[in-house]
DNA sequence: TTGCCTTATTGACGCAGGTCAACGCCCACC
DNA sequence: GGTGGGCGTTGACCTGCGTCAATAAGGCAA
């Protein structure tokens, strides 16, 4: 039986029945508002819009749709992918909270990659027109927006050198890392973690079958180097899981 | 004997030894002044910089160096790399004239890549600091430069769904369609072109050995798709490899 | 609970592309 | 015009990962 402290789900921070502002996000400091001065995060809120969270399995926004807003991760985790002339799907990346996605839709005012939950997630929309025009009034959110599309970039070269040449122990030992740098950052356990997509996710994500993705967490079980249990990872050996990374 | 005129090269701007303005610049509609009015286009001619040429195998900026401008190519062709921590090479783009290299520096100040020139190349550059404040006057210009931006967000997504899954024939073909069609950007043929880079490099972009890329040349060749002779390639079946590039 | 369906693991086998090696060709530089 | 060194091609062989298949283990509905 259910008891009533259980109601607080629906209450995650304060006021408004989703997030009262940015200014008392707890993931303020990795997310847009970052490097802006308390005045301009106020009127950076006003352009923001919370909605309500979506469910796992259900798309934020899809391929080739028109683009409109960039958005904040605020709770749980998307995966964003594309679909191949062939009707392949190839997933290019994984957004955690505080992170933003949609950045790939404004070059042809179109989305570039579908959006999808992962697990049940709550977002920020920034309609983009508004952020265009707050940018060129504040240049701090100009330059922090200049240098999020900047990081994106570099981190999808990451990728590339990885796709590129790396063997599948290397590039799932990369993807632990990353989740648990990524981690770190928002002060959760770097070392302990739930994997919210799946083997086929990863696999995709990797370049690689869900078969090679299972064996490899298998083989690193065997090293000592992991503990793997369902989607329960714990990184035993994190220097070698790093050594392991660019092999 | 240096004749008087060649002073010029003290003031970087107007009747320069290299380049007028962006204004009679034949490459201003795919480049930065895309979209821009005749009157802005004349501000942004203010803050480029024209530069003497680079020399085959010359470095434009190298990894982790500070990062303070971007560059527009106005002759010639570059490759973007980054080297692993393991000391592998990895080459992250080619760049033809009329495109811009340099964004992935922004976002931590520092170049996240090198750049050399595959053979004599001509750049613009275009100190970063100046942009920003050029942008946040001209909503043109920092719309043009955030799209700039999210397509080569979106053109590296486009690599990672080539090296996550694609055979060896297809990763060629979709470079040389690639080449294919921004060459026909540029007015020049989009079947008949000389490769500016080597069959290492490509192989390399590509995530292949050189034995690769040079069997599939073949392949091609004996298919009747291409005729390959040395870097002359010639594209005899268009459809076919566009074809291929999605297999 | 039971049952169904999706996701994960493990094994056996085949093949695309990597590796190693030999050789030819282009061209830069004497 | 000769020669050396880099670049490209081709062949033979090997291996890591994909494929196919069978089984197990969760997870959700009724």
């Amino acid at each position: 039986m259910k008891l009533i402290v259980d109601r607080n789900e629906d209450v995650p921070t304060a006021p408004s029945p989703y997030q009262a502002s940015c200014s008392t996000c707890r993931l303020s400091s990795l997310c847009l508002p970052l490097a802006l001065e308390d005045a301009e995060v106020d009127v950076l809120d006003r352009i923001v819009q919370r909605s309500k969270p979506l469910q796992k399995g259900q798309h934020l926004y899809r391929e080739s749709e028109h683009f409109q807003s960039v958005f904040a991760v605020r709770s749980g985790t998307l995966k964003a992918y594309r679909t191949t002339d062939n009707g392949r799907e190839q997933v290019t990346g994984f957004y955690f909270p505080g992170e933003i996605l949609g950045m790939d839709g404004i070059g042809n005012n179109r989305h570039a990659s579908s959006a999808k939950a992962l697990e049940t997630a709550a977002v920020c929309e920034i309609p983009f027109t508004a952020l265009e025009t707050l940018s060129a009034k504040m240049p701090h959110l100009q330059r922090h927006f200049f240098q999020l599309m900047s990081r994106e970039i570099a981190e999808d070269q990451q990728l590339i050198t990885l796709l590129s040449k790396s063997s599948a122990d290397a590039r799932v030992a990369a993807l632990l890392v990353s989740i648990s740098t990524r981690n770190a950052r928002r002060k959760l356990s770097s070392i302990h973690f739930r994997l919210s997509m799946s083997r086929v996710d990863i696999g995709n994500y990797l370049g690689l079958t869900v078969e090679t993705v299972s064996r490899v967490f298998s083989r690193m079980q065997k090293l000592g180097v992991l503990r793997v249990e369902n989607k329960e990872i714990e990184i035993l050996d994190r220097d070698a899981l790093i050594e392991m990374a660019d092999a």
